[in-house]
DNA sequence: ATTAATTTTCAATAAGTTTTGAAAATTCAA
DNA sequence: TTGAATTTTCAAAACTTATTGAAAATTAAT
């Protein structure tokens, strides 16, 4: 296979992936674009490469540095702003479950928690399932939001060197 | 604040949620109500329930079904079938993470094997850079393949349980 | 200060996804 | 069998989300 074709692939295969995980395929396909590029673009590189206008660059970059997954890098001499992405996938990974964990489990667990002091009977059925599930889900999500706590704090080869050694 | 409120907002807040995750807002919600339904509840309930059609409840229970995540059940006596979802948490989500496994990361890892294999120079800084980022996911996504197949095959509280021990 | 280059915004539009509902298929009791 | 109850299907409609592109705003060189 050749390097034109392996990126293709890839870009559009990493777009595919996003959209399965609630993320814009432009925003996964600009991420996979910066992830190959050994030096930063600029947002015309970026258009003329994937084929998107540059309000959708814009746009989507702009989500990318939000989610600090991408830098705007000015080079020397040039006019035009750089994009350019964290390379090292451990750093990518933990950034995603970091930004995730901010915008979605810990609004979730506050929710949660105020569902939990219901009025009611406790002997009703329906009172003690849904305190039941709701609280099953709660600590659920408490064990982990720690664990993932502990993962973006711990380097790369000592957590899954640890986590590993546990399992075999 | 009262069951009923509390129903229709872990209801909405489960189906919003479900949204950002890649899963159908109705998909997520008809999940939720069962999950805090003591009993089993038929199709014609769901609808009146949650007020949508007879389709959408009948195609999103399939996909509920094809989850893993609610059984079909039969009650004796009653002509119609009744629904019934898992409600241990721990469990809903090792077959969460089994089913998003199968459909998503193992083809993800199949594809990067192959595009790791590239034709041309590596010393070509664009060849070196595809390299290095597509086997730096791949190897990421191994790791994690492995961990989550450990996580699925243990026990809840001996996972936890060691998980967090090493941490602490 | 002027102006050309570049980035940003956002209303309109396009594309994609979900939902409906009625017809077709299936199931099962009599 | 027959037919009433129930489930399933799927084309059309409704809704949601993403994209465009041109105008406005910003930036920086002269």
């Amino acid at each position: 296979m050749k390097l034109s074709e392996a990126k293709a692939q890839f870009i559009s295969s990493w777009g595919a992936f996003g959209t399965q995980w609630g993320i814009n395929r432009t925003m996964a396909q600009i991420h996979a674009l910066l992830l190959i590029s050994p030096d930063p673009i600029t947002q015309d590189e970026i258009m003329e490469q994937l084929n998107i206008s540059r309000g959708n660059v814009n746009m989507n970059t702009r989500d990318l540095v939000d989610w600090g997954l991408v830098d705007r890098v000015l080079v020397p001499g040039e006019r035009k702003e750089f994009f350019s992405a964290e390379k090292d996938i451990w750093k990518v990974a933990t950034q995603i479950i970091k930004e995730r964990k901010k915008r979605e489990l810990d609004p979730m667990l506050k929710l949660l928690g105020q569902l939990e002091k219901i009025e009611g009977d406790k002997k009703d059925k329906q009172v003690k399932q849904f305190t039941d599930t709701v609280s099953g889900i709660r600590k659920f999500g408490g064990q982990t939001d720690r664990m993932l706590d502990l993962m973006i704090k711990a380097d790369e080869n000592w957590f899954l060197g640890n986590l590993l050694k546990v399992f075999k």
